[in-house]
DNA sequence: CAGCATCCAGCTTGATACTG
DNA sequence: CAGTATCAAGCTGGATGCTG
């Protein structure tokens, strides 16, 4: 609905950036799209969705989030970190304690995902009932 | 591994399969966890947001959904169309035109992206911004 | 125009092993 | 516990060529 375009950025650094775009991750080089990729990625996605429930470990987090590896869930971590969306806290105890948490920004986020989620799963029957009659379509030929 | 084995594991304890969990994607093997990949994919994501400007066709597509390859576009557009998110419609006229148009599902999970990939968007600076502080503390490392 | 088939480079991912 | 390093395999996706 409200569908409108962002508040103008105004002072966007150098240059004039004349880019009448309502979302612009269409274009092929927009940063956003990067972000949106960690976001919406396999395993950015339901990293965020479970932080969203609290904070957590890294190994609660591994045993959550079903099928990510470690070496996955290290780096969708540290990507989710760097645009500011998860904020890690290390505690130098031993052994070691950290928790991972959403940051303000991360949170938003993380709602408008879970909203996502929410009603594609709310609506999974209806998918599947498309999918059936798609490959029935299909397998017949 | 472990092909088959097909009984109900029961391990998960207490709960019956008449249980539904609030979100499963969290499951491996959830049947939403594929959905909400072709969803958010990298081309599911951003054809549902063109779509949802209007009824497009293929090449319209590709023009707006800038990078994707017409390999890229059309699996990403029968999985869409078999999740049934997207109707195709087929006109036999000389040269074929065919539309691709959002079915009522599609809306509502397109509205609900939008809404995402906006909030991103409008963010972008404070993104960059973290992502300058990270790259800074650990570039510096 | 709309799309499928094939080839293949390379990025993504999962195992495995090791560190603090 | 909380990761990092490394390597092989496999899937992703782009280029090209062809059909209706």
């Amino acid at each position: 609905m409200e569908t409108t375009a962002r508040a103008v950025p105004g002072t966007e650094g150098a240059g004039s950036d004349a880019d009448p775009l309502l979302f612009d991750v269409f274009a092929r080089h927009c940063p956003s799209r990067s972000t949106l990729e960690h976001v919406t990625g396999r395993w950015g996605a339901l990293t965020l969705g479970a932080l969203h429930e609290g904070s957590l470990r890294f190994n609660q987090l591994r045993r959550r989030v079903d099928g990510v590896s470690e070496k996955m869930l290290s780096q969708t971590l540290h990507a989710l970190e760097r645009d500011g969306l998860v904020h890690r806290e290390a505690q130098p105890t031993n052994p070691p304690r950290v928790d991972y948490t959403l940051t303000p920004l991360g949170r938003e986020v993380a709602e408008r995902l879970l909203s996502l989620i929410g009603c594609v799963e709310d609506r999974m029957d209806e998918v599947l009932r498309a999918r059936e009659r798609y490959d029935e379509a299909r397998g017949a030929r």
